[in-house]
DNA sequence: ATTGCTGCAAAACATTTGCACGTAC
DNA sequence: GTACGTGCAAATGTTTTGCAGCAAT
C-alpha cells in the first residue's frame, strides 16, 4: 500500500527523462536507447527498459502498445486521464480529453453489469503535413 | 489491388475456424493451438499463426493486442465495425457499436486536421460473475 | 502438374532477469 | 555503510521464416 516507492535520482534516469524531453511523439525503448547513444549518452538498454517501466508506473510517462505489440513511451503534458491522436507517418501526437466518452464507456459497461472498468482508445491517422500520404 | 487472394480450404484452416467456433472469448494463438491439440487435432503452431493472420486480414476474425503485447483472436458475430467489452477475469466478451463515438472520433480528428483516421477502443472490466474479484 | 500449405526447427524480436559491481542516500 | 541502480549477457516468450515434403486446385 506504499504508493511512493523511493526512486533514486541517477544519471541514467535523469538522462532518460531528458531524452524523452518534450518531444510530441511516442518512441519505443529501443529507439530511445539508440537516440541516447547517438547523442553520446552511455546507458544500458536494460536500464532504459527498467526506467521507462517505473516511470510509467508512477504516471510520469504515457505508454501505448502498438498493433505490433511494441510498447511506446512519451512524456505527457497532462497528468489526468486523456487520449491520443497520433500521426501514422511522423508520430506527431495531440492529446485530448473526452469526458463524454468516459461517461459513455461507464454507461455501456454498467448496462452489461460490468464493474471496475477501464478502457483504451487511441486514434491513428494522417496529420495535416502527411494528409496525402498513402495508408 | 487484388483484394481476394486465393485461400485454400485445408484441413487445418477448417479446424482452426472450427476451434475458434462461436466461443465468446478471445484467445491467443498459443492457447488456441493447445486447445486444438488437447482435442486431438494435429496442427503446427506456425500454421495456427499463419492462418489467424490471414483470417484477420480478410476480416473473418477479430484481433486485439493485450497490454502485454500478445495478440488475441476471436471469431466475430458482427462483420461491421464494432468494439468490445471484455471481462478481465474470464474473458467473456460483449460486442457493441458506438455510432456516437465514431462520429466523435471523426470530429476530433478533423478538428486537428488529421485525415484517414482509424481508432481503437476496447473496454476491460469485471463481468457480473466476477464483479467482486480484486483487480 | 502447379502452386500454395504445412510442419518442424531455427531465427528474429522485444523484453526481462541474474549477478557482480557501482553509487545515491 | 547499505540498499538500490546499473550493465552485461543470458534467458524468456511470442511471433516469423526457411525449407523440404504434402495437398488442394
Amino acid at each position: 500500500m506504499d504508493s511512493s516507492p523511493k526512486q533514486r535520482t541517477t544519471r541514467q534516469r535523469t538522462a532518460i527523462l531528458a531524452a524523452l524531453g518534450h518531444e510530441s511523439d511516442f518512441r519505443s525503448a529501443q529507439q530511445l536507447h539508440e537516440q541516447m547513444r547517438a547523442s553520446g549518452e552511455s546507458v544500458g538498454l536494460a536500464t532504459v527498459y527498467r526506467n521507462l517501466q517505473s516511470l510509467a508506473e508512477s504516471g510520469q510517462v504515457d505508454v501505448l502498445v502498438t498493433d505490433e505489440g511494441e510498447s511506446i513511451y512519451r512524456q505527457c503534458e497532462d497528468d489526468t486521464h486523456h487520449h491520443h491522436l497520433v500521426c501514422r507517418v511522423c508520430g506527431r501526437t495531440v492529446e485530448f480529453q473526452a469526458p463524454e466518452m468516459e461517461e459513455w464507456t461507464r454507461r455501456i459497461a454498467s448496462q452489461h453489469g460490468f464493474a471496475d472498468v477501464h478502457h483504451t482508445m487511441e486514434i491513428f491517422g494522417l496529420c495535416p503535413d502527411h494528409a496525402d500520404q498513402a495508408s
